[in-house]
RNA sequence: GUCCCCAUCGUCUAGUCAGGUCCAGGACAUCGGCCUUUCACGCCGACAACACCGGUUCAAAUCCGGUUGGGGACGCCA
């Protein structure tokens, strides 16, 4: 068997939303799966709404995904020369023929078919004209378009789909579409055949939405005698009121850089993707990179699409929990080095990076990550809610002020009190930090959780977090007793 | 309007091709509980679905037909 060859073929009309890079994600796995390659080709053929931008946006996207090709990025633009010789091919052939209508008279008919709710195809006005009548047109200089000859015949036209099964239509439910534009640039249904048969394509795995594309390019490739690739095409993804999920009407919500600009681990978005439509079979839902090539398989795509929960203005969660999900199981799980690296450039970002802890403090940067990434959601989370392992210019959030340390005023001289006793410590250890809060509670007769909570928030800013011990320890005798001193200027500010 | 496709918990899904082991399993979310100095994590539990109607069969989530519902396509966009 040769080679399997898959594309991943999107138009530069916006960023790389999630349901372009599933499609890409599904390619890249099987081109894996079977030791194929992957080819990216960029349909830029619509040059008033491609974009070098957004062209920038999809790469970077497949990029952060992890999602590499072996070929291109290739410019269907560059290939217009083989387009035109396909097209005249045809021409020449019989096989499509030139079309004087003029746009106007077909959007008027459509309209008109739209109002009066009959079929909307084209009428095959020009499909018949004598060899004297298009010599004439075109001496008047009549534009014209040229549009592929659907073959008069009885019976199905149909392909076996991966995915969906035997897909069929009459011949007669296929429209005369146009190649070629009465300017001479070559149109999509045209481009993508010649283009991957000159790229040797051999799967063929995208949306539903092209479906009926699927039908007029089995005729192109018959047209052109060339062999039939394998077609799957994946249900879509949809969104919560069940509509097409698109650049336009969903804004960043779906656009893969979202998830990148707000912490989200590469893999885990992946691997939320993946399942997005597709199982092993059983209850297996995290998958190593490897798990995942080698159990991914086409048969295995769900026929109805899924749709994508995101959660708008819920401040809970700011996407799909499942997503969300996902992504904390992984930031849980991973290789400590590895999140080390993720987090290193998140503290990069807010300056907070320092080069002892790729250093003789590595081992303090990860064991401190170990110790907080339980709670945390996001890579983002590492800067915002675990800032104060990090610097001291960290938030502390009103809601936990109020009820552990502003309730409680005495907590300005027990918690200086705390300061001095943890500074003659000549034991900094989890026991002897634990047993001199303890101690003190006792001597004042409150009850532990009060001077445990008043620290933690004077020392994290946060109401919740690690063992307060742990965060003891891992702060260091100086932050903390300086933290603890430091009390007073929650009052203060008053 | 025409054609194509789909149909299991709120969401992602297993089970459907080879009918019985399924008064339907898992996960997320939600709600309870345990744990705990806090909040999580974790663990335990609860809630919750075979769209409907017929048919075939000893037996249907599973096969067949129809209905309904949903999606997609019908561009000189890709």
């Amino acid at each position: 068997m040769t080679e399997t060859r898959l594309r991943f073929p999107p138009s530069p009309t916006g960023y790389l939303h999630i349901g372009g890079a599933r499609t890409a994600l599904y390619n890249w796995l099987y081109a894996k799966k079977t030791g194929g390659k992957l080819v990216l080709r960029i349909e830029d053929t619509d040059t008033g709404r491609s974009s070098a931008e957004s062209i920038k946006g999809i790469i970077d996207g497949l990029k952060w995904l992890g999602i590499d090709y072996d070929e291109g990025p290739y410019f269907q633009t560059d290939f217009e020369a083989d387009h035109v010789a396909a097209a005249q091919k045809l021409l020449a052939s019989g096989a499509a023929y030139k079309c004087f209508c003029t746009k106007e008279e077909l959007d008027s008919k459509r309209e008109a078919a739209l109002a009066a709710k009959q079929p909307l195809g084209y009428d095959r006005t020009c499909r018949h004209l004598a060899a004297e009548e298009i010599a004439a047109k075109e001496a008047a200089g009549i534009p014209s378009v040229i549009r592929f000859k659907v073959p008069e015949r009885n019976g199905l036209l149909g392909y076996d789909d991966k995915i969906f099964g035997r897909i069929e239509a009459a011949y007669t439910e296929i429209d005369d579409f146009v190649i070629v534009r009465s300017n001479g640039k070559p149109l999509y249904l045209l481009c993508n055949v010649v283009d991957d048969i000159r790229d040797r394509i051999t799967h063929i795995i995208r949306g539903q939405d092209h479906m009926t594309n699927t039908l007029k390019q089995v005729l192109l490739y018959e047209a052109l005698g060339e062999q039939l690739p394998v077609f799957g095409h994946m249900p879509l993804t949809l969104d919560t009121k069940k509509a097409k999920i698109s650049k336009r009407s969903h804004g960043e919500i779906v656009a893969v850089q979202f998830y990148r600009d707000n912490g989200f681990i590469p893999w885990a978005f992946n691997n939320f993707l993946a399942l997005l439509g597709w199982s092993a079979g059983n209850d297996q839902e995290f998958f190593s990179k490897e798990e995942l090539i080698r159990d991914f398989s086409l048969e295995r795509i769900n026929k109805s699409s899924a749709i994508f929960n995101y959660k708008k203005d819920d401040p809970k969660f700011i996407t799909d929990p499942k997503a969300i999900y996902f992504n904390e199981h992984y930031l849980r799980t991973m290789e400590i080095g590895e999140l080390g690296d993720m987090v290193r450039k998140e503290l990069e970002a807010e300056n907070l990076w320092q080069e002892c802890y790729a250093s003789d403090r590595k081992k303090w940067y990860l064991d401190t990550l170990a110790l907080i990434r339980d709670r945390f959601h996001t890579l983002k989370d590492f800067t915002s809610l675990g800032r104060a392992y990090f610097a001291d210019d960290f938030m502390v959030e009103p809601k936990p002020l109020e009820k552990n340390v502003l309730k409680f005023a005495e907590l300005q001289t027990w918690l200086p009190e705390l300061a001095a006793r943890y500074e003659n410590l000549s034991e900094f250890t989890l026991e002897e930090t634990e047993r001199v809060v303890r101690e003190l509670a006792e001597e004042l007769s409150i009850k532990p959780g009060i001077l445990i909570n008043g620290m933690r928030t004077v020392v994290t800013g946060q109401l919740a977090g690690p063992s307060m011990f742990d965060i003891v320890l891992t702060l260091g005798k100086e932050i903390i007793v300086r933290r603890l001193r430091n009390v007073g200027k929650f009052f203060n500010r008053q």
